[in-house]
DNA sequence: TCTGCTCTTGACAGCGCTGTCAGCCGACGA
DNA sequence: TCGTCGGCTGACAGCGCTGTCAAGAGCAGA
């Protein structure tokens, strides 16, 4: 086990109390510079190294980490939206501590529990269940809490998602406009908040532009590329094929090109996906975009934000997105 | 800020001493059934909540939590690695703190020193720099040091790499068996193990196989897709044109193929990648592939026998990699 | 009934640090 | 010369929990 020196060893080989020792590595004032040169010698000569978990515990007991609970940190949207809050929380100080729920409400629920039990500040979390009663009870116990990606339903607390509804408008009329009329629909899990928006607004879109029962081609369940793939090959296999698919997010985009891939014709039929990725580019997918990253960052800043200020007024941030035509949403129906 | 119950609350509510509530709650043997459960109604009542900060400082110190300092969390490979060591650590009841370097050793050694003082009980890290002393000085100290992905100089400690000779030795003899000699090789920063390691097994095979000079054909910078873009684009503009790419990382990859669209005749080139991604599959890319998940796990589970006996045997864990063909490295020399 | 044991419980002293408060000293103004 | 004030320092009491140790209770066997 590692032993390492501690704060009274330091303030007996500079020959000092514990206190001044302290305030010397806290860098506080009124400390005289000779006294604070000895402390700092022998900090170094021994290499003491603060205990901060004991810090934490004598200022108040909590700790300076910050919890994100997240879907799967392997897909790329998450990491994104990760590496956004760590940016900003190490401005401030503060460090990460990422667990992911696997998109489990009873996982999300434990770790909640954990990261709680190792008091962190606050929590960010993409809600996976509809049912946050235990996140509530911390909120009421003064928790602050940051819901990303997707509201939690029925919770009065800061919010940062994308325009979900105004970025399936756009990508359902850019394929309107570029002349399709059949257009399939590829969602995630519908419980998903994101998927209900998505889904919901297409329909709406496609009933404006006057084509009867849309309905007929939406299909939900493509959480997984995989499962997008079935469900895409399925929907270009009926009789009354969709000549343009709306791929709802990163995993059904990939899983439709697959299915388009092994189609005859698949070539042809236009797609437009929900979230950029990295090789969209490379393959000449058109998406509607966003800046993950980003909402990340938005995010912790709100945490820090109700951290340092429990009263501020609830907010939400609606980032926005584009649609960026890079070939495959322009094709024109077959 | 969140005021909770102590445990001293819960232990009067229930009508017994602090410790016995502490015994209840950690789930100790030798409590009264009757006594246990007051405790746990009292607790539960209460909205009771350990606090791990206090028991890790009581404990000796120590958290519970494991260091993970990588390049990029944003990189596939990277986030795949914090995903295999999050599920082996969770399996013993650890948690894991991350950080990114951005490949920087100077920040690499200041959020050593922030996991540090959060006293983690072990640190993986996937080392940036070449200058270690900062650890190995801890390493002195008994800190459990596990290295991944490359080896850390001259430092004694567990190791988990894959095996980059045998990988980078099978992509080139792919390439040379299906008619290439001219072969070039897109590479990452040459100060990086894994692109010495690649590299030399490169021009190794080429001269095994009389190819002279194969040297002239050797690139490195390849550290973001868009510097692998243009080193690639150099390389096919040459007079001396190679008519295969060994793409020597997954950045590397992606910006060859950037390059190899933009040139004329680019389609005809044999392209072999290191690293598998998400999307080669779909673009038909033939990969050296390897299993970073696994890559994480094991690490872990080093970081977590070594804590647990620290004068084991220090191990080389080298995982091993396969050729996958998908069409790319598959294609004869124009 | 007494001895010796196990089971259950609690008192107490920290873990390594920080906040509070009080004390000391030299300097400065009157 | 004295009073006062500001800079500097240290004693001390915790933060919330756990490890140690010892004591009390209950019970079996002698």
């Amino acid at each position: 086990m590692n032993r390492r020196p501690t704060l009274a060893v330091v303030a007996q080989a500079a020959g000092v109390s514990l206190k001044t020792a302290s305030r010397v590595l806290n860098g506080e004032p009124n400390v005289a510079p000779a006294t604070r040169e000895r402390v700092q010698d022998a900090a170094a000569s021994l290499g003491f190294r603060r205990n901060a978990v004991a810090a934490d515990l004598a200022r108040g007991g909590f700790s300076r980490l910050v919890g994100f609970i997240t879907g799967d940190l392997a897909n790329e949207f998450y990491s994104a939206l990760a590496s956004g809050i760590e940016r900003e929380l190490r401005e401030h100080g503060l460090q990460l501590l990422t667990a992911s729920s696997d998109e489990d409400a009873e996982r999300e629920s434990a770790l909640t529990g954990e990261l709680l039990e190792r008091r962190v500040g606050a929590l960010i979390v993409t809600p996976a269940g509809a049912d946050h009663s235990a996140l509530r009870g911390e909120i009421a116990a003064g928790l602050t809490v940051v819901v990303v990606d997707r509201p939690a339903a029925g919770m009065d607390v800061d919010t940062v998602v994308i325009d979900n509804r105004g970025g399936a408008r756009a990508a359902t009329l850019h394929l309107l406009e570029h002349g399709h009329r059949r257009i399939g629909f590829v969602g995630d899990e519908p419980h998903l908040w994101t998927y209900q928006e998505r889904s919901a607004e297409f329909l709406a879109v496609m009933a404006e532009a006057g084509v009867p029962d849309a309905r007929r081609w939406l299909r939900h369940g493509a959480h997984s590329a995989a499962a997008a793939r079935d469900l895409a090959a399925e929907l270009l296999a009926g009789p009354d094929a969709p000549t343009a698919v709306l791929a709802a997010n990163n995993r059904a985009t990939v899983g439709t090109l697959q299915a388009l891939r092994d189609v005859p014709g698949g070539a042809d039929v236009a797609v437009v996906g929900f979230d950029d990725f990295e090789l969209a580019d490379l393959l000449g997918i058109t998406v509607v975009a966003y800046d993950a990253v980003e909402m990340g960052r938005r995010a912790a800043e709100l945490a820090v934000a109700r951290s340092a200020e429990p009263d501020r007024p609830v907010e939400l941030v609606v980032l926005p997105t584009t649609v960026l035509a890079r070939g495959s949403g322009e094709r024109p129906p077959r």
